[in-house]
DNA sequence: ACATACCTGACTAAATTGGTCAAGTATAGT
DNA sequence: ACTATACTTGACCAATTTAGTCAGGTATGT
């Protein structure tokens, strides 16, 4: 199961964003400066952002990036999933020939493997990016 | 977060115990051989296991394991902590000296992180390994 | 034209994972 | 007492993943 820093970085990022781009575009440089987080990381981050349309790009200078979708419209599945972050489990073997455990049948952990996975799925599909900034309010940067 | 072979072999492995440690005994052999996991691994695994007393170990020739307590007894969390499989989320940076992304306040995150972690272990804390038994009794090893 | 800021891909050090290997110790059965 | 079985412990390792860095681009507003 993968859940790292680079999802947390996305949502830090994401937050960010929604926070300033009421005017202008936010630069990269400064959610930057203001997260704590390396720009190369951020550029890498943010192109996989723009691939799944959560954000939109504006080049030259006062550019930046933009939400492409009002914070509540943006879920946290979206999020994790444009950044490959698969809250995905340890998969079984290759399940081609045999079973998972080289057995012809499912081993017993294959279902409940399943359901964690949609327990979780569930709990990223509620939270949006607005629940998000709900919460952090009072938290100035 | 952390979730990976360890914790399913763990699981696997127990499953396989509470079934067979009726009469005897289950030697790890037995186990490595019905559920296709390395001798080596398991002992690894085991130890772990029995520090936190989730099974016994008895010595000697016809020795093995057993489990110490009843299968509805041992929830999904105590075995998974006992492998430090953490349902933990990728840590904040240290909070001795600033906060989270090094600024004074929690990151935007902190709190999602604990929320999410709360919601992974009530789903652990309610599986026994009695329940994942029943799910698997028609499947015969 | 030039500064800004997005864009892309290659590369890498460190950590983690999923084991293996080697050398024990304890005990039941003969 | 001997021996086979099976637990016990700790060191080691290759492959993968992570969390970045680095080095170059390209587009655009002023």
């Amino acid at each position: 199961m993968k859940l790292t820093s680079k999802g947390r970085y996305a949502v830090m990022a994401l937050v960010d964003l929604a926070r300033f781009d009421n005017i202008n575009p936010v630069s990269l440089r400064d959610i930057s400066l203001r997260q704590g987080i390396s720009l190369d990381y951020l550029e890498q981050i943010f192109s996989k952002l723009k691939k799944d349309q959560i954000v939109k790009s504006i080049r030259g200078t006062q550019g930046g990036y933009v939400l492409s979708k009002k914070p509540n419209e943006i879920k946290l599945t979206n999020i994790f999933h444009a950044v490959d972050e698969k809250v995905k489990t340890v998969q079984c073997k290759k399940e081609s020939k045999k079973g998972c455990n080289g057995k012809a049948t499912k081993c017993v952990t294959h279902n409940l493997w399943d359901e964690l996975e949609t327990h979780i799925n569930t709990f990223f599909e509620k939270k949006s990016l607005e629940d998000l900034l709900k919460n952090n309010i009072e938290q100035r940067t």
